[in-house]
DNA sequence: AGAACCACCTGGCAGC
DNA sequence: TGCTGCCAGGTGGTTC
């Protein structure tokens, strides 16, 4: 579910919300997510202090003296900031507790997500390969053309690689797509200059507007505070049934995920 | 080597 | 009502 909108904004609100960044211990309720959570996350970071919080393309990473704690939220994870220790519900993972009684809640129903503990971000398996942040000045038409000359993919494939771009995934996708009038199974390198340039453009215009609204609220994600981001409302082709041109939009799968598109606007 | 497919998991919904 | 099948924002690992 989260792309880089909601992970941003999950990130923005924990910095804004948490008044203290000194950890008491970590809890842990459920260890199954994809990987199962290692016990000694609590040794690690039990009477700790963050020194940064961030986002790295989809993960959330809480930065210590002497390593990270990575999260990943999958296609359903959801963080909640608690003031004291609530009683547990259905599907909560694990509990991260301040000194001050804040309490960040790890919530996850279909177990996709992750957290580790990181000693070295770029030797770690998750995050030594991830590509540009498409909001840098890395992520422009030179990077982007030069990957796409070199592969044989469908365009929609390439930018939600998070081998090439961090941060991209189904939703972002298919709007950026069609931003710049591009169908999502063209392949990568029958796109123009013309196509790489826009495209570009549409990607960095589209996740910051998404940003602005706090994220896309399908079904799962929440903001900490538990109110949904209103970009859903924003989507021009994710999930639609008419484009605003009048043409019934198609979806296709692509690598098995739904591709919306317009056959009259894309090409 | 690179691309396509599968598996992991739960819940919601449509159709019968 | 209840069962079945399909669908969902992600991605590492396996297979082709």
């Amino acid at each position: 579910m989260p792309e880089l909108p909601e992970v941003e904004t999950v990130c923005e609100a924990i910095k804004e919300n948490i008044k203290s960044r000194d950890i008491l211990k970590f809890n842990i309720f459920n260890p199954n997510l994809r990987w199962r959570i290692d016990k000694k996350i609590n040794n690690n970071i039990s009477n700790n202090h963050i020194n940064r919080i961030y986002r790295k393309g989809k993960y959330i990473i809480l930065r210590f003296a002497h390593g990270s704690l990575l999260i990943h939220l999958g296609m359903t994870g959801v963080i909640k900031l608690l003031n004291n220790h609530n009683k547990t519900s259905k599907h909560d993972h694990f509990d991260i507790v301040f000194k001050n009684g804040n309490v960040l809640r790890y919530n996850d129903v279909r177990k996709f997500g992750s957290v580790h503990w990181v000693e070295d971000l770029k030797k770690h398996f998750l995050t030594k390969g991830l590509g540009v942040e498409p909001l840098s000045k890395d992520f422009n038409f030179e990077y982007l053309y030069k990957i796409s000359k070199q592969k044989n993919v469908s365009i929609k494939n390439l930018i939600m690689n998070q081998k090439v771009l961090t941060g991209v995934g189904n939703i972002y996708a298919s709007e950026s797509l069609y931003l710049s009038k591009i169908r999502p199974n063209k392949k990568s390198n029958r796109l123009t200059k013309k196509n790489h340039h826009e495209l570009v453009l549409s990607i960095k215009k589209v996740l910051k507007k998404a940003i602005k609204s706090g994220g896309t609220s399908l079904k799962d994600f929440k903001n900490i505070d538990g109110t949904p981001g209103y970009f859903k409302q924003k989507l021009l082709i994710y999930g639609k049934e008419y484009c605003q041109c009048g043409e019934k939009v198609k979806n296709i799968k692509i690598n098995g995920r739904a591709s919306f598109f317009c056959t009259s606007c894309q090409s």
